[in-house]
DNA sequence: TATCGTAATATGTCTGCACAAATAGAGACT
DNA sequence: AGTCTCTATTTGTGCAGACATATTACGATA
């Protein structure tokens, strides 16, 4: 061997080149740890790292007592960047605009009640705004606000402050759900939004939850053209 | 104190109550590993491990020199799977299908040869190809492929393996792009999906590269309803 | 034959130490 | 005031060794 691999970033450069190259095929049981270790001059702590991360990566499967093997499906995981409008916004050099189209204290459909594990009738705050890219309609937030889980709810300004970025520094919040898909524009949104009746439009849904309780539900729908980019 | 914390989970847990009890709040500095390590009673090693998870995970910011601090925007990331149309269908209980509707050799379309880097007029194959899951439309496939990149490209038999499956398992690929957007159906669309024109469909367009050069450029373009979930 | 327990083995993780790399901040200099 | 340099601090990573844990494979047992 050549130079002996000293960081875990050219062990995983060196198992990923294999990968690739074909000398360890999709299914392949590769050499263990200490194997590697050895061949590579390292520690095994080392080419733990490495291939920690390419598991994580989902490039090869490992598990204890079995080994580690290539990956037959490499499964395509990618993590896009969950938008944060302004920043999304401005980061692209335009200005960021906000507007409040509508507050109201009402019990929840009964969908957004059973998501958000609602009682029936019991309110909740419902919350609507558009937000603006260099003054055009950019995204149409409709949101469920679960004031039981936030106290000081009723301080919040929506018409100075969007509740996203309201809620990300005055919300406790553990997990949540988010789902992306494709909707065809009510009449209502299609005007919000400055576009037609029926154009296809991107939405994103995302429930939040601290611990067992909802906090909030919103469905963020996008102008046309609207692409939602990752890499791998 | 009372126990110590063993396990870089635990430690992982417990800084991530005091971020969700707002002991310690979005933009604050945290105390360093060596004090952590302290508290805890545990290695420095163990709380890095603790506090470089949660750093990937995007909840928290860490520099050296400058130390860890609250992220100021919590929930940045997602992560998600990207849809193998076999696994996504199967694992649903439903039975998949596939038909190869179009096998071509062109040259590609501007927008296309641009982004793959392919120069005017050379020529690549194009495979459409329908997706069933339980005997209906569920995507459809629309694929360019490289065919300078891939010499074992010949023998590859659209008809019965789809492009996806035998790409994963015969190009060595490197990394991709790949962006989410919602598109209006064109006749040919709708009729392949058997939905009506002008309905909105989920796509996704993904171009996948091995070093610096071009494999596959695809767009999945989903039947009426798809969504694309994903948790935090 | 079938089932169960047990040992072997590969990965998972902790410890304690050392040094590397980045950089904020102080202080020197112009 | 502005710029530059240096240094202290903080995270990043490597190493060797040990033990923990999951899981397979095999042998003993019913």
């Amino acid at each position: 061997m050549g130079t002996p691999l000293r960081t875990w970033r050219d062990v995983r450069a060196e198992v990923l080149a294999r990968i690739r190259s074909r000398q360890w095929k999709p299914g392949d049981l590769i050499p263990g740890e200490a194997d590697l270790a050895a061949e590579f001059g390292c520690a095994r702590a080392t080419v733990n790292r490495a291939l920690r991360d390419l598991a994580e990566a989902g490039l090869v499967d490992r598990r204890r007592r079995a080994g580690t093997r290539v990956a037959t499906h490499p499964v395509g995981k990618a993590t896009v960047a969950i938008p944060i409008l302004r920043q999304e916004i401005e980061g692209r050099g335009q200005s960021y605009g906000y507007g409040l189209i509508a507050e109201t204290v009402s019990p929840p459909p009964p969908d957004i009640a059973v998501r958000m594990g609602i009682a029936p009738g019991v309110e909740a705050l419902r919350v609507t705004a558009i937000h603006l890219a260099d003054g055009l309609p950019y995204a149409l937030e409709d949101r469920w606000i679960n004031g039981a889980a936030l106290p000081q709810l009723a301080e919040a300004d929506f018409s100075q402050i969007s509740p996203n970025e309201w809620l990300v520094t005055n919300a406790p919040l553990s997990h949540g759900d988010i789902a992306f898909s494709a909707v065809s524009a009510s009449p209502a949104i299609a005007e919000a939004l400055g576009t037609q009746p029926g154009a296809a439009l991107f939405a994103i849904d995302r429930d939040t939850w601290d611990a067992d309780q909802a906090v909030t539900s919103v469905r963020l729908t996008f102008a046309p053209g609207y692409r939602m980019r990752s890499s791998i």
